[in-house]
DNA sequence: AAATACCCTTAAGATAGATTAAGAGTATTT
DNA sequence: AAATACTCTTAATCTATCTTAAGGGTATTT
């Protein structure tokens, strides 16, 4: 069942004994999301911290022109938030949208925050959920100011193999901040290698 | 006194009554540094915390042909960490120097613990320090991939007016990924209109 | 099964940004 | 005060990446 999926995903951080998992799942709410659902748009206000128990979203922002950008992409076993919208209630700048059918658990921030008072477990485990996210967007930055877009690229196949079988080039071309036009030539010019 | 900015960059999130700054005040150390003076250096752990009283810092990444990238300038009234070092104890990749003569308060790992386990308005706080970098990291990632450098240089001083002033040219560019020759280019643009 | 929307590739021409080199102007060090 | 090391700028040339346009291939929807 998918909540085993949610328990399996904290032994990565500090596992859950069996009364945590109890007061973890009376708190969370599962969600089918059908594809090119929407679970978050711009100028609302994030109400839920999201976990992917199956499928996979995308997480973008949309220029003046109306060009989506790519931020993130997140798949199953991963945690979606955006923070800023969620812990200090501002409209959210981005909109996150499932690319797949998928299966996701739910809390809201005054779940979130009783269970942060009740058990310091989850603060912790929370908090380095967060982490790894801020270690991925740190080497992110540091690869757009280093890197070309070729090298992006192999980095992305590298750090993501599944999820770059399962995505179209047009929305890896997004996330890297290049055309799909040009994310072609570099596939070709690899492949020539 | 330069502990009083310390308690005061706390008055930007949850106020700490007089016996928190009793109980931090015994847990940071003050130090003066040097311009030049790195207080991390690649393939180090990060030992501690730290916040920037006075002065300023530049953090980088070395590539293969030695050329350095800004990944972040931290000043006065502002924290510094190396998190993936930090928590999981990893050699840093970066690098932390002054810019200019500085004054830190550090606090070591096991201190820190300490005052999230003792008091969650520590943990809460710190919390909500990661969260504002995280912001700030995101909204670079974007710009990163939907923005021009002009662009990009023009939301820098927007964000920085007082750093932009501070900080030469060469270190600017090295932060927007772009060459100072670029970056002198691009000046000159903007002072035509 | 046809219609529609989406996706991938190619190529020509345009623009953004890098590289190299050189010179003048400021700080810093001796 | 001279010497040295940075910094900023300019310009020419080169390379990375975008834009526009077009055609063929796959999914999805009707």
């Amino acid at each position: 069942m998918s909540l085993e999926k949610l328990f399996a995903n904290f032994d990565n951080y500090i596992p859950l004994n069996e009364e945590e998992r109890e007061d973890l799942s009376k708190r969370v709410v599962e969600r089918k999301i059908k594809r090119r659902q929407f679970i978050l748009q711009e100028d609302d206000v994030c109400k839920h911290y999201t976990f992917v128990a199956e499928g996979c979203f995308k997480k973008f922002q949309v220029d003046q022109k109306g060009t989506e950008h790519n931020l993130q992409f997140i798949a199953e076993n991963d945690w979606i938030m955006e923070i800023d919208s969620f812990y200090n209630e501002k409209p959210s700048r981005v909109f996150i949208e499932a690319i797949e059918p998928s299966v996701i658990f739910q809390i809201t921030k005054p779940d979130l925050i009783e269970l942060f008072m009740t058990n310091p477990k989850f603060n912790r485990n929370f908090r380095v959920i967060i982490e790894n996210r801020f270690v991925e967007l740190e080497n992110r930055v540091l690869q757009a100011i280093s890197s070309t877009a070729e090298e992006r690229y192999l980095t992305f196949l590298n750090q993501y193999p599944k999820l770059s079988q399962r995505l179209p080039n047009t929305q890896i071309a997004s996330y890297l901040g290049i055309t799909p036009e040009f994310l072609s030539k570099i596939r070709k010019e690899i492949s020539k290698k």
